[in-house]
DNA sequence: TTTTGAGTTGATATAATATAACATTCTCTC
DNA sequence: GAGAGAATGTTATATTATATCAACTCAAAA
């Protein structure tokens, strides 16, 4: 039951991208699928269709996106889609670094780092990265202060603490929302999209 | 369905916390929960026997608890107790501060600034802590690093970012553990008791 | 080419976490 | 004691996440 169009065809890159709906994503976002099609051939993993899908749904939503968000949008191109098929792709990209969850909106964002510069992580420490979560507009900033992931190793080292992982989750208002509201407190429209998921 | 003696009782405290099997816990737990009466009172609002009872389970555990491992403890002093009546407890102690959540853990540990300390935190700033998370006995350190915060509300400027609130969760391992397994790998038995709950 | 095995995906069921909505009871005030 | 507001009880359901096993894909070995 082929979707069509996936025999014998012939990629240069070396991790094939074949079948399932490819559903196009802008050129910017190629950019960057391509730049993750790269990342994963160097680990020696691979960016699957499905995968890559996934990954583009996240990167075309200015908005951290919840397991079942990204199931209903995945749906459009690839009916019959199940959960598990968004976890696991969750859990690879997770793996991969290429996402973020953020957990107290239980949801997901692209790593900007790992993306928007050409060079992969590899052979740095800690990817210790902080997000600042608008609660009005949802958007999330992803940054990698040193001083913020100094001052936490200093932190756990004075307890014996062997840091392996650390979540920095900063809730407030950005930039927009913040002077959107600045001298009165009631809200303007602004650039940001309004959130459909109540922040809680 | 009274469950008896909880008629025409006198007691000196403002926020009368009477009916309800109390359950009685340790002489430091007493103390503590009644810091935490304190603390209600100077607020205005009511430790009721629900609330007390359900801090005083938090405090006897040397782990963070999920809401419904707290029900299960719940119900042998409160049978019939239901999801809602945990949740809307919980709701009462995170906004009065007198517990905190852990997100990657969905569960809640009391707040050791609160009523380790004598004092209130009021009129103090946000009051931005930091969790060490141990991966292998889930044990919980809550910090207040001044360096962290001051660090965070630094990146959080730059960015035009007006923060409201943060979560710092650190995971890794806590000294115990990282002592019990320094030169090799394997898990020694060690202080801490060990975790009924798959870290994920 | 066929086989084979690891990795990936499909599919069904269910677990774990959290909330909605409304009824009842409690507490304080009058 | 009656009334209002807060707190709790109760039932149902929403949301988030995982377990399990079957089917398929792909790449390399035979
Ligand atoms: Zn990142
Ligand atoms: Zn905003
Ligand atoms: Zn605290
Ligand atoms: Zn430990």
């Amino acid at each position: 039951m082929g979707s069509g169009s996936n025999m014998s065809y012939h990629m240069s890159s070396m991790t094939k991208t074949p079948a399932l709906a490819p559903d196009r994503f802008s050129d910017r976002m190629e950019t960057l699928l391509n730049r993750a099609d790269r990342l994963c051939a160097a680990k020696g993993v691979r960016l699957t269709a499905l995968r890559r899908q996934i990954l583009g749904l996240m990167l075309a939503s200015d908005q951290p996106l919840g397991a079942y968000e990204l199931l209903e949008r995945l749906q459009t191109s690839h009916p019959g889609a199940a959960p598990p098929t968004v976890y696991r792709t969750l859990d690879f990209l997770l793996e991969t670094g290429l996402i973020h969850k953020i957990e107290r909106l239980s949801s997901f964002v692209p790593c900007t780092h790992t993306l928007d510069h050409d060079h992969s992580h590899e052979g740095e420490g800690i990817h210790a990265t902080q997000f600042l979560i608008c609660s009005q507009c949802s958007h999330v900033t992803e940054l990698e202060e040193p001083a913020i992931l100094s001052a936490i190793l200093e932190a756990s080292r004075n307890a014996g603490f062997r840091l392996r992982q650390s979540t920095i989750e900063i809730e407030g208002l950005c930039a927009a929302c913040a002077g959107s509201q600045a001298g009165a407190d009631k809200d303007h429209g602004h650039s940001h999209q309004e959130s459909r998921r109540t922040p809680r």
